[in-house]
DNA sequence: TGTATTATTAACCATTCGGTACATAATGTG
DNA sequence: CACATTATGTACCGAATGGTTAATAATACA
């Protein structure tokens, strides 16, 4: 249990740290990591440059803070449709179709800035690769999970292969977040989604 | 037929044109657009700023050819080992395996220029994404139309559904791009591979 | 040979880059 | 109140950025 220390000493922040990354989340999804400099930055957040270094550390450390802030927002919400859904195929579906609004939403970026952008930067940058590493591998692991379960309560054939299924539909989602990026309609997005899942359960 | 011009005027260029874009490829490849400074291409490419500018405009002009130059080489490898293959079921094993060997090939950058690098700047960049976006239609309708032959030569069911296996096979290998990126191994690619064969092909 | 044409070398240019110093303002504590 | 502590605004730093200029070198052509 954390205390939040109750009574922080000097001059407090003027900004909402979470709200000011929120922002710095949309720049870097934008531009991409080396594209968003410290002006649109500092701009987007509404903050001045030593504000950013004292809250956040440098822009190295900003963006791993931006990373791990999508997550927890947008990057997740496909995944609680997911896994709101009582049964896999719904659930499967619920999935592809969050995703696609995500990737194709028009108020924002295209894509999926963990998918596309992030990982761009993990060939030259360790430490976002290595955050990545993790994160893929978790997410596929909850998600072999579910179909794991779906397995065991009747909701897959017997003959199924729930992590071949899972890692599919995974990089299904994957494939979604490219085609977002350069442009696809969530009509196409879905129709694609319709006819793979035709495949999965003939 | 393209005349080639058999007597060149002035002082002949001491590089080889598409030996120098070659380089680029990597450079851009390793690190992205934005993250790849005319310093960087100009010492991978071994020549001069003006050079550069000289042969290929540029910076951005410079991009566009690359991502021509990456489609035409490195990045057909993986269409030529499927339109290699009489029948359709190897045709697609072929193609992964070929998709698993660039995106994961040790002596050079990870993943794919076009799907991780080039999709990233689609963002910002129209001319990137309107490029893409034929790029991708038009591989896109290649394999449908390799799909379907193969159904109208009794190499799939009759109720198999041509356009979702084409568009499925590439969506799978562009997580296989985004994966190799971060650090996937060949051997777990090859394994996912095998998996989602199974799951197309029951 | 002389001339037009093209490529290379070296130096340079204004701008932008990520990051900081410093003075000032706002808070809690005594 | 005085003082320690933290945040902010402004202005700045050296280095790197994309791009260019001008002189020179190498070729074809006449």
């Amino acid at each position: 249990m954390k205390k939040d220390s109750p009574k922080p000493r000097g001059r407090p922040r003027n900004f909402d740290r979470n709200t000011a990354l929120d922002r710095a989340v949309i720049t870097f999804w934008t531009k991409g990591y080396n594209g968003a400099s410290l002006d649109d930055l500092t701009e987007s957040m509404g903050i001045s440059r030593p504000s950013l270094y004292a809250t956040y550390g440098n822009k190295h450390d900003l963006f791993m803070q931006v990373i791990d802030r999508y997550a927890e927002t947008l990057g997740c919400k496909p995944v609680e449709a997911f896994f709101g859904e009582p049964h896999i195929v719904e659930a499967v579906a619920a999935f592809f179709d969050m995703s696609i609004r995500c990737v194709t939403a028009e108020d924002g970026p295209k894509g999926c800035l963990i998918a596309t952008v992030a990982t761009e930067e993990a060939q030259e940058d360790v430490e976002v690769r290595d955050k990545l590493s993790v994160m893929f591998a978790d997410f596929e692991n909850a998600f072999v999970d579910r179909f794991q379960a779906a397995q065991d309560h009747g909701q897959l054939p017997q003959n199924a292969d729930p992590r071949a299924l899972a890692s599919m539909t995974i990089s299904i989602s994957h494939s979604f977040a490219a085609r977002g990026r350069v442009g696809a309609t969530p009509e196409e997005l879905s129709g694609m989604a319709k006819s793979y899942m035709a495949v999965m359960w003939p």
